[in-house]
DNA sequence: AAAAATTTTTACCATTTGGTAAATCCACGA
DNA sequence: TCGTGGATTTACCAAATGGTAAAAATTTTT
């Protein structure tokens, strides 16, 4: 047998290693890293600590494989921000697919948000390898459009930041949220309106 | 004596009162509630752990104490929020003073998100109590405004929640903004022109 | 200075928590 | 059906953690 090449995991192993991701997932965007307990996720996952520790090597590795997985997902709508597609509608695309996740994904929102809140401890490599490459990137786009007076000339880094913290907001803060607009159904199509108007205005170019 | 009335509190009372508070908003803010321990608190604090709970009952309320006090702080640029003022500037007015609290106050923007982003399982209650009724408030304030025509026509709950959001970004991801904005000693001001552009065309009455 | 009150330290304790060793269970191919 | 390797449980453990009792030290009051 080959040594280093690890045989194709059974069909329990999948299943187990997804349903301990999930849990986990609750777990500790509920209760951050330290927050979460290995015996709160083994409960959520309906299997035993050590049955826990059989798949993953410790709580750690958990916590960074759903960092790891999320960091794909993460950055999926900003790259498929086009540098040849219509910038106005490039960027109002972008915001909607955001404001979307994180209606999609709070857990993972907020699982991130926690991370980024206590200092990257676990993922802080990984912004500077793979966030701050694309981000630059397409920066660069949005700095080109604006040069070329297709939209406003405003700061392409703060308007990323800007479209980050008012999308994610909803999903981070949604304890505020809700104590403010409770109950509200439409909320979403609400927050879409207003963030359309927002950032469309924004980028307009004045006469 | 009268039972019930306490005594004012020494000069050592208060001294130490404040050194822990300050330490235990340094360990809460980095490591979140459970992540904070009372060694690391008394470790920052330069006192022994059981000096700390001589002072102060338990870890929850240390922790809920610091709250408390942070809630003020929190809700005073709103609070300053004028109804009498001109629209356009107040709510500016407003921006910058979020924005500069993200600078010179980042531990307590950590605390405060942090304890959100878990649901806000121990302020809760203050939410609604404190929050909730300002924030109403100040929501028809600007909704006066715009049926008045001062300012555009926009969703005044969403515009409070967008100025939250883009400027307590700047301390809660600050992990984030340094690795794709290190080094830039003009952030701030950057930031702030950014915001100001951003904010102010989205309230320019359209013709 | 002596007494009283307050502050600090020393020495603990019970519980929780991440993790391990080894025995047992079980699915599945020969 | 029986053996085998993967899956699961049982029974632990050491360290960390929130917290306490009581003695000792220090400050304040008389």
């Amino acid at each position: 047998m080959p040594d280093g090449v690890p045989k194709k995991p059974s069909r329990i192993q999948m299943r187990n290693r997804r349903v301990i991701l999930d849990a986990a997932l609750n777990v500790f965007s509920q209760h951050g890293y330290r927050g979460a307990t290995l015996d709160q996720i083994a409960a959520e996952a309906g299997l035993s600590k050590p049955n826990i520790l059989y798949y993953f090597q410790g709580k750690e590795q958990i916590h960074l494989t759903l960092l790891s997985q999320l960091m794909e997902t993460w950055l999926d709508p900003l790259v498929e921000l086009d540098a040849d597609g219509d910038p106005k509608s490039e960027i109002l695309d972008y915001v909607q697919r955001k404001l979307d996740m994180a209606r999609d994904l709070p857990r993972e929102s907020r699982l991130f948000a926690g991370e980024i809140l206590q200092g990257a401890p676990r993922i802080g490599p990984r912004l500077h390898s793979e966030l701050k490459p694309l981000f630059d990137q397409k920066c660069a786009v949005i700095a080109g459009w604006a040069k070329a007076g297709k939209i406003a000339d405003i700061n392409p880094q703060h308007l990323i930041f800007s479209i980050w913290a008012t999308t994610q907001h909803y999903a981070d803060f949604e304890a505020q949220v809700s104590v403010l607009v409770g109950g509200d159904p439409d909320a979403h199509d609400t927050a879409s309106q207003h963030l359309r108007e927002m950032f469309g205005r924004m980028l307009c170019v004045k006469d």
